[in-house]
DNA sequence: ATAAATATGAACAAAGTTTCACAATCGAAA
DNA sequence: TTTCGATTGTGAAACTTTGTTCATATTTAT
């Protein structure tokens, strides 16, 4: 008898699931309706047997003998990681990163939309991107209360990036998209990922010739 | 006995490792001369045990009494990932995200040397990007056999990544750090790295309230 | 010199994760 | 209606990863 509520799932599962879902919506774009835990296997390379019992902790969401009907288990997965909604997330940084991200289409695509653009560079604060206007860090405990923001990326240098997290942190942030090459001090309630492509591209040299 | 010739280290070990060498950098940065793995662990939300552990695969680069000379480990572990020597990449993509990986300037900073752009849009071939001229993809074979390129990062719309990917791997590229939403399909001997910042985002929501 | 404090590396134990294997179920076809 | 092939969901087994403990080495203080 599976549940939904929070019966301690694996972190490691939980980030499984964006995985499966990114697959789920490409296959629904090619126009399949149904899928199989072994054909979604053969996509991203991970037994069948690991899908079925990822998606058991959540609830029986096939049919024996058929498979997944595709529309339905994405709906299923979005439920179970809240991104039903749209999430509104906070970018502190304007730099050439931050205005990259600022300019990036996809977050507003798949639910995450930016909603307020931070720097201290007084050249910046007043300037439009995309559709905001830069604010001065003094401004985000404001903003961020009024508007009751939980999530935010960080891409400011990596020496201002711990002050920059616990200020967030202290206005009520719960989750942060850390790109300042550092790793972040965060009590327990708060999440962090981080994204640092020199990491992915050292990790792979290892096992190059 | 520990070796450093392929004692089949577990990957999750491996992909620690720029983890360390990250932290190590700060802190020979800060001024520090020494430290232990409890220090680190507590720097980067690991236990002592398992840096132990981890480093102990490669040899004992430590001092009973009085922990790691920094600069020391730092080049002991730059040896292990075979990231102490500069690595060419050829980056695939010149739209806005991968204009912004050629300006980036951490790549060049760590190691990782951008050294040709392509693209396939009439409109962007034989602009210059950062110092290099971009090129069709046709000229992707000889260029990279030329420089003998065993990486390569890909910023292409998701429906042509793998077909992108195919052709790399057809001219002797091994690692790829792939920036489009979608699973490739790589044999065995080549490593991909997948950077979607939209998945960390939704493997965070689910922690919220 | 000696004792106390600190820290590694290795062996062992515990916890967590993945794979296996199979009963139960479904839909289609005879 | 019965049979057949496909596919799920799941408990048990196998494997991997993490944490604990301890013998030993080094430094520092007395």
């Amino acid at each position: 008898m599976p549940s939904n509520l929070s019966d301690n799932i694996p972190d490691i599962v939980i980030g499984r699931l964006p995985i499966y879902l990114r697959a789920l919506n490409r296959l629904a774009q090619d126009g399949h309706e149904v899928t199989s835990s072994h054909e979604l296997g053969q996509i991203l390379g991970i037994s069948s047997a690991q899908i079925r019992k990822d998606l058991s902790h959540f609830g029986g969401f096939g049919k024996q003998g058929t498979g997944y009907q595709i529309v339905f288990l994405e709906e299923k997965l979005r439920q179970v990681l809240k991104v039903n909604r749209e999430w509104e997330v906070a970018l502190v940084g304007a730099g050439d990163l931050g205005t990259a991200l600022a300019h990036y289409g996809g977050f507003a695509e798949r639910g995450f939309k930016i909603s307020c653009v931070f720097d201290n560079a007084k050249e910046k604060i007043g300037k439009p991107l995309n559709g905001f206007t830069v604010q001065a860090l003094d401004e985000l405990e404001t903003t961020i209360k009024a508007r009751a923001i939980k999530m935010a990326m960080i891409a400011v240098p990596a020496k201002a990036a711990q002050e920059v997290a616990d200020k967030l942190i202290a206005v009520g942030v719960r989750a942060i998209l850390n790109y300042a090459p550092i790793n972040l001090n965060v009590p327990p309630e708060v999440r962090v990922q981080y994204i640092d492509p020199v990491i992915h591209m050292q990790r792979m040299t290892f096992y190059l010739p």
